[in-house]
DNA sequence: TTTTTTAGTGTGTTCGAGCACATTTTTTGT
DNA sequence: ACAAAAAATGTGCTCGAACACACTAAAAAA
């Protein structure tokens, strides 16, 4: 039943050797329509999975995987992807598998495209890329395309043909979240949806988030409610925020859709007199200090170590264990407060 | 740097053979100082990792793992870790491992103690046990002590030095996720903390919920609240507990510290005009459907499914790659309501 | 009929670790 | 000094898949 057959047992079976099974197995070479027949009646009968350590050891193919994603240095929100890069090296070191990984300075799409260039000149098998740029990915994947490198992606969703797999989360959804929250924290009054960015990269993925918040609000009809979006900048942050709680008395929460929302905390805190509830992304740092301080109520989890991980690792078991690479992975939108915060910060 | 080296080299390196390279690596059979000498050289200067692949290969040793826990027939809780127990066998069927489960009956001591006897008769190099049963779990883990097989547990925790590993969720903190939600539902009035359960095998598991439930309403001081506590069993839920809502017109929330809240809720549906917060824990099929239903407004997610995953796959990484086995995983409390609960049913 | 081609089959080596066994070197005892 | 024992070291095989290569037999060409 769950006995392990070896290649040299069907081969006794079938009555041939080895080198035929060999060949049927792999239809290489010629074989009589008697062997085949023989040996198909043998593996019809039992069930024959070859012994996937066997030929790893045998495989001197070294696979070449490359991870671009944005400078951790310049943007700490990617330092938890870093260890989940890390993670994936470490469980596979024993294998055949280099993983490499390049940064990119995400203020700049020249940056983007020339380690983008740098990765090509390795000949990598495969890579997997956090597309913050939507055009210059679209351009760049035509190239590895054309040069048959598997092209992952995660955190990001870019729609091509040429991208095998994705791995992130339903930014939509993620945003209804955080609306079912703050319902439940809020009877009435004004809330705001704050987006923080410096460029414009991230503009599709605080749209997606900000379409979920407000659905929830419509279809929930919940009229005593009013929302007001607010776009802001890290450096503008201490001016414009400050006047916009003056100027709204109403304001009863934040959705902020960025990872920054430790920025609106800070200046909260030192406004007094107001309490509005604030919810935000990732934990960062310092976005579980004030989770932990009272000031922030909710952080929806996006796991990007999870998503790196898993970007990678989906594409190593394709090369050794030959899985299929699956479309889409979309990661559990996790709700942390104060309470359970501790078992989700690795 | 990177470079993979193999015994091979090393010997090649040292000027001595393979055999010796190998004898003071697993420190077996006698070497001259003078071989020793140079071969640690060589180890010091290079990092030696052995093959894992190569090793495990030439392994002949067939690990046998046994999985005990209660009959996911008798009570569908435990139908997630069936599955889970199934991933890490698909996982890990091309090693030399095997991982068989076996269920008692998680109403009988009796079968619980015949089931370990059937266990022990296979000689396994070690078992997963849920230790229902508090004081035959001491008993038993005794003979397996004694055996040598490793005793790792899940679900529920059971302090004993001869068990290796828990693999579970922290109840207490669990209990304060609850209450910082129900706290977030209501502003005031009555909470009831309900156990549902046929006997009393899950009483330290209700109870360390309860601790962290009450530990959270004192912490805070929040006076407007009273807590009640409620024991029901499955047969007079449909007396009982409609009873108990007539009796306390000021009942507002319950807590379930069961998977059973599709029972409450079920009896709450029918009873009119009477709008009660439901906390529960446990995302089987019936409870969600309440979640989507809205009358049950949250779920605590245990992941009995990963639970059972990782006590089997730290067992197996253990005596494959010769990994440590952590002593306690904890896993997330997983807050779940109607808008993210997709996302974690498997 | 003999030679050449090709279809069909089997054998042997490799991957790296692990271990049994064989061989060589050194030490001990007489 | 020489045999015997003990210590030290080297050799060779195994695990299972993969594939190169060698080989046989039958078919095609000369």
């Amino acid at each position: 039943m769950d006995k392990k057959y070896t290649i040299k047992d069907i081969a006794k079976m079938a009555g041939v050797s080895k080198g035929t099974v060999d060949r049927v197995l792999h239809n290489r070479g010629k074989v009589s329509p008697t062997a085949l027949e023989k040996i198909n009646e043998v593996l019809n009968v039992i069930n024959y999975e070859p012994n996937l350590i066997a030929r790893n050891l045998k495989n001197t193919k070294v696979y070449r995987i490359c991870v671009l994603l944005p400078d951790p240095e310049i943007d700490t929100y990617w330092l938890p992807c870093v260890n989940g890069i890390q993670d994936a090296i470490t469980e596979f070191k024993a294998y055949s598998v280099i993983i490499e990984t390049y940064y990119f300075n995400p203020e700049s799409t020249k940056s983007f495209l020339s380690t983008n260039e740098k990765i090509i000149r390795q000949s990598p098998d495969a890579v997997l890329i956090a597309p913050l740029f939507h055009k210059e990915t679209v351009e760049i994947i035509k190239q590895y395309d054309e040069l048959e490198i598997i092209v992952n992606t995660f955190n990001n969703q870019v729609e091509s043909s040429s991208i095998k797999s994705f791995v992130g989360q339903d930014l939509y959804k993620s945003g209804r979240v955080a609306a079912s929250l703050m319902n439940l924290i809020l009877t009435d009054g004004q809330i705001a949806i704050i987006h923080i960015d410096e460029s414009l990269k991230n503009a599709v993925h605080m749209q997606e988030k900000e379409k979920g918040f407000r659905n929830y609000f419509d279809e929930k009809k919940l009229s005593d409610f009013s929302l007001t979006t607010l776009k802001l900048k890290y450096s503008n942050i201490e001016t414009k925020f400050p006047a916009f709680v003056e100027e709204n008395p109403n304001l009863r929460g934040i959705f902020i859709t960025t990872s920054k929302a430790y920025q609106i905390a800070s200046v909260l805190s030192s406004i007094e007199n107001r309490k509005i509830a604030l919810i935000g992304y990732d934990l960062i740092e310092k976005n579980v200090n004030f989770l932990n301080q009272g000031l922030v109520h909710f952080l929806i989890h996006q796991n990007q170590k999870r998503q790196a991980y898993l970007g990678v690792s989906t594409l190593v078991e394709h090369f050794l264990f030959r899985k299929e690479i699956p479309e889409t992975i979309l990661l559990p939108i996790d709700i942390i407060n104060v309470e359970n915060a501790s078992f989700y910060v690795s």
